[in-house]
DNA sequence: GGCGGCTTGCGAAAGTGTGCACAATCATAC
DNA sequence: GTATGATTGTGCACACTTTCGCAAGCCGCC
């Protein structure tokens, strides 16, 4: 790793990987540039710069080894690891998170949910996990650090779980509350919103029938 | 609207207008780009640029009154009318979706619910939503057309689901799915995926922590 | 009614990202 | 062994995006 690589290019590099895994299951074992491109929707010689910041992985004449591609891209990526992550907030979207079967196979694994409401406190979700207090998430925290937070309380409460995760260390957080959450330098945060991706698509819609 | 505006501002409006709303229900009235821009993580240039795109809603000294910068965004974003919404796939997911409380209020109906799963089919969701079966989609959406799609099946059934809703013309989906969805030119698709957003942070995480 | 302090809008500069075009290289076929 | 056809990796030019810097304009105070 060079330079300073773009965060453009780190965003695109999930979507590479995931292709390269569902091809890797089907068999294939070479595949161009021309090819990824047409699958993601991209340039070929966005997909070739993307990649060549980190390495030469291609071959001229041939394209890219399956196999060899998505093993570079799982180390850049960080994925031949597992990561451990928490949950705040067992609502109707934190029982849909925590029981969401795509998280494993991937790495990710949610190790402790928490909840403020003293009814789902206690209760058992899918397997193994049980509720806990979100009273005791930076006690826990202290005790057994995670990787990842994931935020699925209401809209008011999210700053305040937040700033318990950054105070235990945490280096990245997941949130599904819709307000910007304000993190030290240093914090990783992705934000999901369904209503934002609705409002950047009415814009075109707007002007698209007029 | 004179010229062509970059899809990146479109992006970042609907948080200027998610702020603004807040601010109009505490009682604020007038708020500068500095203001603006700290509780965004964003700089005051970029929302002041951003906005001249569109005309010139604030005034010198003052900076821009609340109720007004609402307004505009409002118009300029399609979200002084209402849109009609269809959710196909209704598991633990599109059940979250189906009764998630944030739509509404911003102008989003959900006007019809589909699955395949004769189990589901007829069952009641929230209040007045049945769930269709989606072998009706395509003739229902001939009957009564809506403007977005949400997409919550499994991945190997969101092509084929995408398909139905392109073919009967629809101009916006968004998607659940973990895989990049085929559309012609003209249709906006959005794609929500925590994994790919989880993926993203730990190419972060083991940099900072090696 | 003029002065001082602020903040916008915007042109221009600086900084980033994308796509083209092609030399270099590889596999294969004959 | 050489010709053929394909595809990578990358320098470069262009395009896009962000930030700077400041004149113009607004408010309130004295
Ligand atoms: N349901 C969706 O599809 C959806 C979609 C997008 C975003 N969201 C957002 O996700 C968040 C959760 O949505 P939901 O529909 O699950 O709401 P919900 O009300 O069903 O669940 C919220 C849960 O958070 C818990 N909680 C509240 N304060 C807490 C705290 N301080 N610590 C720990 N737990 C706390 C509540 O007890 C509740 O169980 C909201 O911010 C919502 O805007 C939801
Ligand atoms: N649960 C989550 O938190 C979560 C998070 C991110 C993404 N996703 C994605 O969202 C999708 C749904 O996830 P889920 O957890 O709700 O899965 P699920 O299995 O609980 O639900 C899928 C539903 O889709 C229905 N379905 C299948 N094929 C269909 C078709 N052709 N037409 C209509 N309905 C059909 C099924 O009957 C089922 O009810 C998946 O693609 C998943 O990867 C889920």
């Amino acid at each position: 790793m060079p330079l300073e690589i773009p965060e453009v290019v780190i965003d695109r590099l999930p979507t590479y990987y995931r292709l390269l895994t569902n091809l890797q299951a089907r068999g294939v074992a070479v595949v161009s540039s021309q090819e990824l491109g047409e699958a993601l929707n991209v340039t070929p010689a966005q997909i070739r710069k993307d990649l060549s910041y980190f390495g030469r992985f291609g071959k001229q004449g041939r394209g890219y080894s399956v196999q060899r591609l998505t093993d570079e891209l799982r180390t850049i990526l960080g994925l031949d690891q597992r990561w451990r992550m928490v949950l705040i907030g067992v609502g109707r979207l934190g029982t849909a998170i925590a029981s969401y079967r795509g998280f494993e196979p991937q790495g990710f694994d949610i190790v402790g949910v928490y909840d403020v409401n003293p009814e789902a406190v206690g209760t058992e979700l899918g397997g193994e996990l049980v509720v806990r207090n979100v009273a005791d998430l930076a006690r826990d925290l202290a005790d057994d650090p995670v990787d990842i937070g994931i935020v699925a309380v209401p809209a008011g409460e999210a700053q305040a779980v937040v700033d318990v995760l950054v105070a235990a260390g945490i280096g990245a957080i997941l949130s599904y509350a819709p307000t910007a959450a304000q993190v030290p330098a240093g914090v990783e945060v992705r934000q999901i919103d369904p209503v934002l991706s609705l409002q950047g698509m009415t814009y075109h819609l707007r002007r698209r029938d007029a």
